[in-house]
RNA sequence: GCGCUCGUAGCUCAAUGGAUAGAGUACUGGCCUCCGAAGCCAGGGGUUGUGGGUUCGAUCCCCGCCGAGCGCACCA
């Protein structure tokens, strides 16, 4: 017979509970099926209680029994407890279990004692996270923008579910695609000196470019013209702009021209153009709150010679031959779709070697679990980076990569074209500044990764009941605004409220309110191995429902001070979760808006 | 052609293999002498693209087909 007047324990977990009656239940049923997993779910609809198991119905095959009445055996011998109110059994065989008052509303007080850490795990994995990754050639797109709230958030997560986390973005710094910045910056700095090239259309197109060729201009006056007859020199092929391959070639011509004649100058605009585009955006994303632990060049696999040795060690593996001219990594034989070039018939290595080189380094640091961030288009890829590490030996299942769709913008119903070659896009720092940091991290936070987003610019900015992220931080607000109108000598401290009585939390929605509250570290957990921060924004949304119903049934500040205090215990602990959940995902929670 | 990611209410999207598939939005009607109405309450809305299979049970797992996006470089 249930006591539904007695506390639980400080620290009570039901689902812990629960789980170990069903255990003991289990053994004394089916002694020799004691290995089945006890699972215990949150049942989507109130009349199913508080939890429920679907033991019985697992079972069922095995004992050659109909799961209602193993079902009715599991609860005849199902220890008594405090915490229980009901246990019934209904549809193909569920034992649903319906909590105590007592059991439902004890999470408050859980809350308020571990605050900023109700929530937390003990994982313990060291991870690393790496992510954005964008190559340095101009600003950051809102494309980049969902990697980066993706990236973030999901670091956060993972930490704050007990993993040691490394967040890391690899700095695509020593290939072609620098190259060609740095030459579009050349030619608009020729531009400016009225040396007339004509501007190749596969070059960056953008306005940051001339803005570059001002600031050398500025520091380096004219000690970088040349006439245009010597660049052109070594520029093969026609003016013919509908041929791809052909304006390949120009442009590769123009880079040439560009080391023979600058020589040192050359890798000072080089140098110049990386270091501006990643210190922007590095300001970018810090601005959006997403902070990096290491920033890890490509050049520097091959200044230590990592590239080298990598594909030294495939070649000492026996997985490397030579065809054309080039060397080929065999990816078919890890199941890659066909072999992949490493190192070209000119002796260059291929962004793939230092990949390569980059996931060894990874590995070689001793992380659990590396996790790459990519966009979509990239998916193809990654056959042959696990295939790589595979080949050298390594454990290629401790690479996971998380694929991010693409971002559509939609202004006015109309879709906003985004290229990056010709410049014409939405950056994320205009994006910001159009909708707000907070807005933005919630916004690409509504859609798990792996699902195109369609990113509505006119909800995202509306002032409006129809914004989710307005929804979340009013509840909070509101949390705030009524812990004002108490006097400071009124409001009880965290502690003495932590030791309050609630059995004054009778209503329906205050316990639908505190099942929510306790949801949260079993949230975590499960968002955490999903890699799926998202749950969190749906969560929040659902947390902050309940409260707002709650708070618009009842009133906190009511003259009977049992009541009042228990009612403040359950905002304050709404409150909190609020801002745990909040902070993982980056937004910020205002007092009052 | 091959591969990857998808297809759920009019629209935008959820749903560790579980019970009557849920939110928001839009539409309709209510709630401020009351702690913030950026809020709440109540309505109608579905053959989960389609056809099979596995299972006590499938939106979820497997196969075929239809449709969408993205890939299929000695670019990064």
């Amino acid at each position: 017979m249930a006591v539904s007047n007695t506390c639980p324990p400080p620290g009570f977990d039901a689902r812990l509970q629960l789980t170990e009656l069903l255990r003991q239940a289990l053994t004394s049923v089916a002694p020799n099926h004691g290995d089945v997993e006890i699972i215990l779910e949150r049942p989507k609809q109130a009349s199913h209680g508080d939890f429920a198991s679907n033991l019985a119905m697992q079972l069922a095959r095995a004992l050659k029994t109909n799961p209602r009445q193993i079902a009715e055996q599991l609860v005849r011998e199902l220890p008594a407890s405090a915490c229980i109110a009901k246990t019934e059994i209904a549809g193909a065989g569920f034992i649903n279990f319906t909590l105590t008052a007592a059991a439902r509303t004890a999470v408050v007080a859980s809350v308020l004692n571990a605050g900023a850490d109700f929530g937390r795990g003990n994982a313990g994995l060291k991870l690393q996270v790496e992510f954005v990754s964008a190559n340095p050639t101009g600003p950051l797109h809102v494309g980049h923008g969902r990697g980066a709230a993706y990236g973030a958030s999901l670091a956060s997560l993972l930490a704050f579910a007990g993993h040691r986390v490394a967040r890391e973005y690899y700095v695509n710094d020593a290939g072609r695609q620098m190259d060609i910045l740095a030459v579009s910056t050349w030619l608009r700095y020729l531009e400016l000196h009225q040396v007339s090239v004509p501007f190749p259309p596969n070059g960056y197109q953008g306005d940051y470019v001339r803005d570059m060729a001002a600031q050398i201009n500025l520091a380096q006056g004219d000690r970088y013209v040349h006439p245009a007859g010597a660049v052109l020199s070594c520029v093969p092929g026609t003016e013919d702009t509908d041929d791809t391959e052909n304006l390949e070639a120009r442009l590769d011509g123009l880079i040439v021209a560009g080391k023979d004649l600058l020589g040192e100058g050359w890798a000072y605009i080089h140098g110049h153009v990386l270091n501006e585009q990643l210190t922007d955006g590095r300001a970018d994303l810090e601005e959006f709150g997403v902070h990096f632990d290491a920033w890890f060049s490509e050049r520097s696999l091959y200044d230590t010679g990592m590239v080298a040795r990598a594909v030294a060690e495939l070649e000492k593996k026996g997985h490397l031959y030579v065809q054309d001219g080039a060397k080929w990594f065999r990816s078919t034989a890890f199941g890659d779709e066909k072999d992949r070039v490493v190192q070209r018939d000119n002796g260059i290595y291929t962004y793939f070697a230092s990949d390569i080189a980059y996931h060894l380094n990874k590995f070689e640091r001793g992380f659990d679990k590396v996790i790459d961030v990519w966009g979509a288009d990239h998916h193809g890829y990654i056959p042959r980076v696990k295939g790589a590490l595979t080949a050298l030996g390594a454990d290629a299942s401790r690479l996971d990569v998380t694929l991010v769709q693409f971002v559509s913008l939609f202004r006015d119903g109309q879709k906003a074209s985004m290229s990056t070659r010709s410049g014409e896009y939405v950056t994320l720092r205009q994006l910001r500044a159009e909708v707000g940091n907070d807005a933005c991290r919630f916004f690409y936070m509504l859609r798990k990764c792996d699902q195109a987003l369609d990113f509505d610019l006119d909800l995202a900015k509306s002032q409006s009941n129809d914004n989710p992220v307005y929804y979340v931080q009013y509840a909070h607000a509101r949390i705030c605004s009524v812990l004002s109108q108490l006097d400071a000598d009124a409001l009880p401290s965290l502690t003495a409220l932590a030791l309050t009585d609630l059995a004054p939390l009778t209503h329906e929605r205050e316990h639908a309110l505190c099942a929510r509250l306790a949801e949260f570290p079993e949230l975590i957990q499960n968002a955490a191995r999903d890699y799926a921060p998202h749950s969190l924004a749906f969560y929040l949304k659902d947390l902050a429902a309940d409260f707002h119903g709650w708070y618009n049934a009842e009133r906190v500040l009511v003259d009977d001070e049992a009541t009042r205090h228990a009612r403040l215990a359950l905002a304050l602990a709404t409150r909190q979760v609020l801002q745990n959940c909040l902070s993982i995902l980056g937004v910020s929670q205002p007092v009052s808006m």
